[in-house]
DNA sequence: TATTGTTATACTCTATAACTATA
DNA sequence: TATAGTTATAGAGTATAACAATA
């Protein structure tokens, strides 16, 4: 079972990540780019936070998304020390194309599954984390 | 689906990791162990080919656990070349431990499930196996 | 000429902590 | 004095290819 866990998790994280990538996005600014999604105009570090990365390594990366022209660092109007972090429209429309690739990954994954067969495995995988103690974040459900 | 199957992947892999530590061994060390183990007198390559890392990663890897005592390089009776590789009674029993401490995990994932319930969690994982293309190796079911 | 093991090198990734400018 | 962002540096890990001995 921790076998098939492990392999199962890394495989689908790689293969979607190649899938990901004929986007020119890699896992982590998919990821970026959805927090900045779910609220515009936060700072840095409050992105970083949210997608778990060190503060000194959110800034290389928002560079890159910037110089691609996904994301734009605005001034915040009162404190300008802070960075407000929006997505251009050129960012928006890539988040929804990763999106909808991750749609298409999801049902991939479980094609030939019906309804009740794919929400008792979200069960029973469910009750794994439970044992570990861990609460999974359901991004895309 | 995606998501929880990559998150659940790292987590179980991390703590096993951070479990089999314990016994001062890491995840691919108890993995070349095992391999060893199975057939003992194998070359380099041909366990380097087992646990899929290359020869040149090999070498030092092998160096650490002879230095530790828990392997040996023996020369090959007809060619030079090649060193073969086994487990001295060190290695044996550090494998066997690791080998407990795997079992307890497994055991601890599906703390709750009965018999029914745990196959049926493995089918379609298995299933979902089958949509990646992917064939699981199950050193430990 | 090919193969086993070894070594050296170069590259990526990352974490840590120092630094700046603001607050 | 503390905080946001930035930069510099050093370390782990890894892959590549060159190399020596042997086949």
């Amino acid at each position: 079972m921790s076998y098939t866990l492990s392999q199962l998790g890394q495989e689908t994280s790689r293969r979607f990540a190649e899938l990901l990538a004929t986007t020119g996005l890699e896992p982590r600014q998919f990821a970026l780019l959805g927090a900045v999604a779910r609220q515009e105009g936060q700072s840095q570090q409050a992105v970083a936070g949210q997608v778990a990365i060190p503060t000194s390594t959110m800034v290389a990366l928002v560079d890159h998304l910037e110089e691609e022209g996904l994301i734009e660092r605005r001034p915040h109007p009162s404190d300008r020390r802070t960075r407000m972090l929006h997505l251009t429209s050129k960012g928006s429309s890539a988040l929804d194309k990763a999106t909808l690739l991750a749609g298409n990954w999801e049902a991939s994954l479980c094609a030939g599954f019906n309804p009740s067969e794919r929400s008792r495995l979200l069960e029973l995988l469910g009750r794994v984390a439970d044992n570990l103690g861990l609460d999974l974040l359901y991004y895309v459900s």
